[in-house]
RNA sequence: GGCCCAUUCGUCUAUCGGUUAGGACGCCAGGUUUUCAUCCUGGAAAGAGGAGUUCGACUCUCCUAUGGGCUACCA
């Protein structure tokens, strides 16, 4: 048992795309399994047929190929389906109920959703526990035959798990150490529902866990009150020797307010709470990660610091270096409410990390968008000068679109603040003195305009200021001479005219 | 309402009884940049409250407060 292979899973139901607090909770998984040399496994938990969503299950694995997180089981990776579905296993499932039930652990309950939320009504506090369900239709009250006849006439049940109050179930959390609690707050919990002849959640999840011979249980904190429900489970299977040992991980919460991270929280403050775009089926689009220009490692890092630290001073780290120093004991007990700006940081980081030439070709499609036709070698240039500025690849268009289209306004602001009366007449004397340049090196042009400056005692800045205007329209951009040599002479010239002309 | 979990700068966090309570994001100031941004330097900024335990508590215990989660024939 203590040298038992780490197999670890990540179990998510189809219900709609996957939210950024459950990637994290993957990617904690994968860490935790590539760093023991253990395996990550998929597995889809579509036992609620009400709540399915076509789709969901291919953006899923599409977002974690996007993160460059792999599965070790469950994907098959030639067609990117899930190969293991709760759906495709219900006789499965099946039998152990019946074991359960043979046994006494569980029983058979025939009360309708109205006779329920009328004990719900009647009774303050109502659960279903030993004391209510000897009021109840089920197996433990009715006689045998009354039961068979039930089911024979075609009555819809469930079965419950039997709990016997008055005594505690200890949960060992690997993150919060040991946590008690007495079975008599324990309710009866579904296991099974003959409508569907489909297990609930927590059947099904024991089940395959036990089956798949999963190691650890690393999920979300919201499943902590239900993890008593598992370990006892796992007792009336027969299983407790080889229980996972479990890892609840505090939640992502809403960065304003209170409450835990939503979708809505997306659309309200403007930042991505999915991996990947999604569109609904009323055809609202919720923006993803990638589409909001971050880049995959980015996103990784950034999440694995969101609840984990590595108590060291360092926040930058690959994947690799991740998995070498991430373990669970330095996982925080409290939710961490999300960052956006540190999000943004994280990606101007990695932005600056990444070579010329990789930025450029992310850089390069929103140039075809912009009706831009240049030179990889020219785009990996501009993207060396302008990168450090921005904290996304789309911010580059901003940066640089100057370099690519002649600017036909001026900035007011800077106008004011440059534009002198002298400064037209100056300007014409600099397109002579550009004219008789014959090497536009950013070197030699520069040599040559600041002696033309120097010899006729012009003030320097306020030459450079207004060059800079004509030549991109307001007051930034890297180096001048820079920016002249990637346009060319003709280009400098013609804007310095067109500068001349227009702005009064 | 009941049960469970949590609580260090605005935010993410370090600290595993003895520290001037450290770092990062953000913010502010200065410097660099002939511009803007980047970058560099500096600054403001925290132990929820109250009882204990201890020579000594951010750190351990209890109470309170606050926040969060769960309380479905959802997961």
């Amino acid at each position: 048992m203590e040298n038992q292979k780490v197999r670890v899973r990540f179990a998510p139901s189809p219900t709609g795309p996957l939210h950024i607090g459950g990637v994290r909770t993957a990617l904690y998984n994968y860490l935790f399994a590539k760093k023991h040399g253990g395996d990550f496994i998929l597995r889809i938990e579509d036992t609620d047929s009400q709540r399915f969503v076509a789709g969901a299950e291919e953006y899923i694995i599409d977002a974690f190929n996007w993160l460059g997180i792999q599965f070790d089981e469950g994907v098959d990776y030639t067609t990117n389906k899930a190969t293991i579905r709760q759906s495709e296993r219900k006789p499965i499932y099946k039998q152990y109920v019946d074991q359960l039930l043979t046994e006494g652990l569980a029983y058979i309950a025939f009360d309708t959703p109205a006779e329920l939320d009328a004990k719900r009504a009647e009774i303050a506090n109502f659960q279903y526990d030993a004391s209510i369900r000897s009021l109840m239709r089920n197996s433990l009250t009715l006689p045998k035959e009354t039961v068979n006849t039930l089911i024979s006439e075609g009555n819809q049940y469930v079965v419950r798990i039997k709990i016997e109050p008055g005594h505690d179930i200890i949960v060992n959390d690997l993150i919060r150490g040991e946590v008690k609690i007495n079975s008599s707050i324990l309710d009866d919990k579904v296991l099974f529902k003959s409508a569907d002849q489909l297990p609930t959640y927590h059947m099904a999840n024991i089940v395959d866990d036990h089956l798949m011979e999963i190691s650890h249980v690393i999920r979300g904190e919201e499943w902590l009150p239900s993890a008593p429900l598992h370990v006892l489970l796992y007792r009336y299977l027969g299983w407790e020797s080889t229980m996972p040992k479990f890892a609840h991980l505090p939640l992502l919460l809403k960065p304003d307010g209170n409450g835990k991270l939503s979708k809505r929280d997306g659309d309200r403050l403007g930042f991505p709470v999915f991996p990947l775009q999604w569109t609904e089926k009323d055809g609202n689009i919720s923006t993803g990660y990638r589409e909001a220009g971050y880049l995959p490692d980015a996103v990784v890092n950034f999440l694995a610091l969101l609840g984990w630290n590595s108590g060291t001073e360092q926040e930058i780290f690959s994947m690799q270096e991740l998995i070498e120093i991430f373990s669970l004991d330095r996982c925080s007990k409290s939710g961490a409410k999300f960052d956006f700006e540190k999000g943004k940081w994280f990606n101007h980081k990695y932005i600056q990390q990444k070579s010329n030439e990789e930025i450029a070709a992310l850089f390069a499609p929103i140039l075809i968008e912009n009706g831009v036709t240049v030179s990889t070698e020219k785009t990996i240039q501009i993207v060396g000068m302008v990168k450090e500025r921005v904290n996304f690849v789309k911010e580059l268009w901003a940066q640089s679109s100057f370099f690519f289209v002649a600017p036909t306004t001026y900035e007011e602001k800077t106008v004011q603040k440059r534009w002198k009366a002298e400064t037209p007449a100056q300007l014409i004397e600099l397109i002579d003195v550009l004219n008789e340049i014959s090497d536009v090196t950013p070197h030699a042009t520069e040599e040559i305009v600041k002696a033309w400056i120097a010899e006729k005692e012009y003030h320097l800045g306020n030459i450079m200021n207004a060059f800079r205007l004509a030549i991109v329209g307001e007051s930034k951009g890297p180096h001048m001479f820079d920016i002249t040599a990637i346009i060319g002479k003709e280009e400098t010239i013609a804007r310095l005219k067109y500068a001349i002309e227009t702005i009064k």
